[in-house]
DNA sequence: CATGAATGAGAGTTCATTCAT
DNA sequence: GATGAATGAACTCTCATTCAT
């Protein structure tokens, strides 16, 4: 594949991400997909063979460009307090923020295609942050920011609470105070004054 | 409409909940649930006249069959305490129960159909547990059985957390352990001891 | 056929004529004019077989109530051409008057059904019409109020004229004053002072 | 779209305008003309995307095909008499060659669509055949060819005439006697000796 | 590589007509 | 007579996918 060819298959990507965003993930035909690049319907086949195949590659390019979620609130001189409440608060903006997202194509697309334990980038990435938030925790207690029993149980149920807000913004629909309830909840129980 | 007409609407509906239970929302068509029911396409029109409406229909006689969530795990002995690891454990079979739920379907429905507050029955279901395991942790705290600061917000935190499970059994999938683990976690914050 | 039937058979084609005058011939179908009766699917069946059968039921109808075109215009020391006029009168209220007419379901009926010369009706009434005009402008030269060369031939022109301006008011619309520009100028071709 | 594009378009207005010619206008479906023209079912969609469309696209190509009605009578020495009664003898022609025509389709469309003044092509086609005529008597009458007190209500008269006739075709049915009755009578009241 | 015309399966929907009650 | 549930054919329209150019 020569130099051109990726720049257009990245073009195409891109594109599409912001169909997917607009759409979710069922409701995009391939022909929505070629309509919004400009290009030929013959001409779409040439590089992908299905929406599935187009959302997945997606996935992973934004994962690649999001597998640093702590980096934005990882500063020099930033207590581990401090970053677990950027990330908090950085979840909420994305909760918030229900255009220009990919969760809601993101589930539609896992209830269709239950894949395996390997290939769930979604796992991954769950299993990953609360390991982070682990160690985060771990280093807040350490120096004596955080107060915790059960850091590794409570990273996991950081995640869980943060799961059920994000789908409960897409379905039940939720605002901005809500959410802060949440974080300060989570926050009070570590020790944190709010 | 006459008495066989309410019972072939009721077959309609249970046959096609089955149908919801095994595609979801968006993959099932008018035809699917024509030929689930082995009616004829016109006949079913004469019912309904969309699988939004008949998945509706569904969810709503679901509801009043299980509006009583909590009923089951009340005896006449049962502490608080009691109620609400009934509860819980309850909720953990129903989240592992990926077969024969309607979970999917339901959030695909609330993806395509942004209802506003007052329709959405999910959000007065969700509002409405909150509630009862508040008051349910309120009295656990006069008893003695349970230790809790924030009553409601604990009861909203253990809400969002199986919100988390459910949509994460759908997508990451979650083990029998995994649950546990957090339904675990939830008890003991609350001074149970397993 | 018993006295109960004949009135609900009446009833069902004054239903029809309104459903028909709305609607025109085509979009008409048996369900249309079974909602509007409020009778059963299978009810109006037992009566009539398909709109087309309605449809000319309901003209025969019309005809026997309306075979008295020139009976309003006729009173007891009417001249002839006052009687012409008045005819063309009434005949210009009903052009404009395009709600509340079957005339756009006639045409319709008539495209579709190619009736033999002996069952056409419009025939028949278009060919009465010719003779009781011819007639009219008779009288009226022998009296001296008219003055024509062609007597049968003026009012089969007339008549054309007048269908002319029925289907345009239809079609092309029609405004009162262009209808009232050729029934001046037909009179004046007779010979009337305007 | 390209050459062979345009080629097919036409060819498919071709084959509707017989579709239309015979079936009239509301009994055609789409699937007939995929059916006349022989291709498949998505592929009329790609070219157009109603009924009503095809045919506003048949009359417009009809009428750039025919824009020059009076075109045929003209001829250098003719005189404006020798063109008038060209002319209508072109339109009995017209009149009852009741296969291959548009007209009863035209007039269902008509029905159907109650087209704005301006966008409605029949006034147009109407108002231009009005004045020419006019033009005409006027042409003849300074000949001494013609005699007529009210050129312009002549014209309109003549046309309502002919009107009559073309609708009186379709629905009662006329003979080539009947029309040649109605053409002499406008001809001689205009002093044609015949 | 790229195009876009063409195909045909399939979804939704409406009705004339029948028939058991 | 009367009902209205049920059927199935017919129509509209949309797409994934192919293929000649």
């Amino acid at each position: 594949m020569g130099e051109k060819s990726i720049q257009k298959r990245r073009y195409i990507l891109e594109t599409a991400r912001r169909v997917f965003v607009e759409k979710g993930f069922k409701r995009v035909t391939m022909k929505d997909i070629v309509e919004a690049c400009n290009i030929s319907r013959g001409g779409l086949y040439l590089y992908f063979e299905s929406t599935s195949q187009i959302f997945l590659e997606v996935l992973k390019l934004e994962s690649e460009e999001t597998d640093d979620v702590f980096s934005h609130s990882i500063t020099e001189d930033a207590t581990a307090a401090d970053i677990l409440i950027l990330f908090l608060q950085e979840q909420k903006k994305e909760l918030l923020r229900r255009e220009d997202t990919l969760t809601q194509a993101i589930y539609e697309f896992y209830f269709e295609n239950q894949l395996g334990r390997k290939e769930n980038v979604l796992r991954k990435q769950f299993d990953a942050a609360v390991k982070i938030i682990e160690k985060l925790i771990e280093t807040g207690v350490d120096n004596g920011e955080l107060y915790c029993d059960d850091c590794q149980g409570t990273a996991r149920n950081i995640m869980f609470v943060l799961e059920g807000l994000k789908i409960s913004a897409q379905t039940i629909g939720i605002t901005a105070d809500a959410v802060d309830r949440e974080v300060f909840y989570i926050l009070r129980s570590l020790g944190v004054e709010m």
